[in-house]
DNA sequence: GTGTGCTGACTGACTGTTCAGTCTATAAAG
DNA sequence: CTTTATAGACTGAACAGTCAGTCAGCACAC
């Protein structure tokens, strides 16, 4: 089937797959009811064969957290290098946290997020991760921040305050999406961050009449 | 020991021991590392005895996870009545919920909410729970910003407005304090969360030169 | 004696992990 | 080219521990 060499070893791509199956799992069940058995059906193996790679379900699970995680910022920061304008990168990012998307290829779905901040809540390892990650994150609201001051786009501002802000208040929206409130639905959630930016920072912004029909994810 | 008939039938009692044993338990260990048996040794039972007052561990949980997170509102609308000053209320709000408390009595502790977001992304029942308490912290951020207009403390603004963005802001907020990043430690969320309110709100507002220590708090 | 609170002992199901051994492929030896 | 050896990927079956939930019955109140 695919090209023996292309890249990565057969084993290698059994990993990737291990660990894509447990992230979707993890997001559509939850860490505690993933079974290895599970991830080992999705991935048309043995459940031993799954601790043969990874030795013990915790370690499989959470280096699936980490596998997705990573993904997703990969992904944000491939989307700056396509997208230039300031008010079009937040735009981006606040897609990419407060609008549902049903992507099988990025699994950094919302079941994802709270089980990796349960799981780093008690485990002194992925709080260090998450920490790391989260950096990350802000660093990258920091720099779109910093390039739209440099572009002449905007005022100079407190670059990091407003990182840390907004990525709070993009953390509080997602998980009222997520959780499917109400009163909080993605449009709602898109333009109160979106016209939250643009007042602290000081450019232009107004809603678009009708953004991307706010459906569920496509889904099974 | 306790009056048997002050308020409370003695089962009743039992059951508040068995909610708040469970509640407790859930936050340190999570829900699902919760045990039917852990619950029982903490309120001196038998497992059977458990089983017997909520007929299943889920039950038990979903509802201990109520009764704190029922707990914590009545908390906050109790320090509402203690409290006048807009500013004063909402340091108040913020302190409920980015700051670190070990108390025993209102275990409305981080560790919950992780827990009872996860569920609720799961479990439709749990859902809709969610929802309903939310809405009532809304509602007490918003209710607490008309009695400032009306007081002639600050000028009319959209409340409703406010109360979704501020809530979103504060649950970010917390949970960057919850899951010990270095970034944002408690005196930081205490303060962006406030300056964020004043600057929106319009009232003046400066941070005290030192807030409480970060940190264990009184404890019992 | 009837009901309620309560328990100890038990079990049935689940599931992570182990292990002995199979299969395939490449490498070395003859 | 054939045979033998070695390693790594992989599996079926069994093990061992865990735990939610059952049940028969005890104690005490009314």
């Amino acid at each position: 089937m695919a090209p023996r060499s292309a890249v990565g070893s057969l084993p290698d791509q059994r990993r990737d797959q291990m660990l894509l199956a447990a992230a979707v799992l993890i997001s559509e069940r939850g860490f505690s009811e993933t079974r290895i058995a599970d991830v080992a059906e999705r991935v048309g193996a043995s459940p031993a064969l799954v601790v043969y790679y990874f030795g013990t379900k915790d370690r499989l699970l959470t280096a699936a957290l980490r596998y997705s995680e990573t993904a997703f910022y990969a992904a944000a920061e491939e989307m700056l290098t396509r997208t230039r304008s300031l008010s079009r990168r937040l735009e981006s990012l606040v897609d990419m946290t407060c609008v549902p998307q049903g992507s099988d290829d990025v699994p950094a779905a919302w079941g994802l997020w709270f089980d990796l901040w349960a799981q780093a809540f008690r485990q002194p390892q992925v709080e260090q991760d998450r920490i790391e990650l989260d950096q990350r994150w802000r660093d990258v609201i920091e720099r779109v921040v910093h390039d739209g001051v440099d572009a002449g786009e905007i005022a100079a501002v407190d670059a990091e305050e407003f990182a840390v802000t907004f990525s709070c208040l993009l953390d509080g929206l997602s998980i009222q999406v997520a959780l499917k409130d109400p009163v909080v639905v993605p449009e709602r959630a898109f333009r109160v961050a979106m016209s939250f930016a643009s007042r602290e920072l000081g450019f232009a912004w107004k809603p678009r009449s009708s953004r991307r029909a706010a459906g569920g994810a496509p889904k099974g």
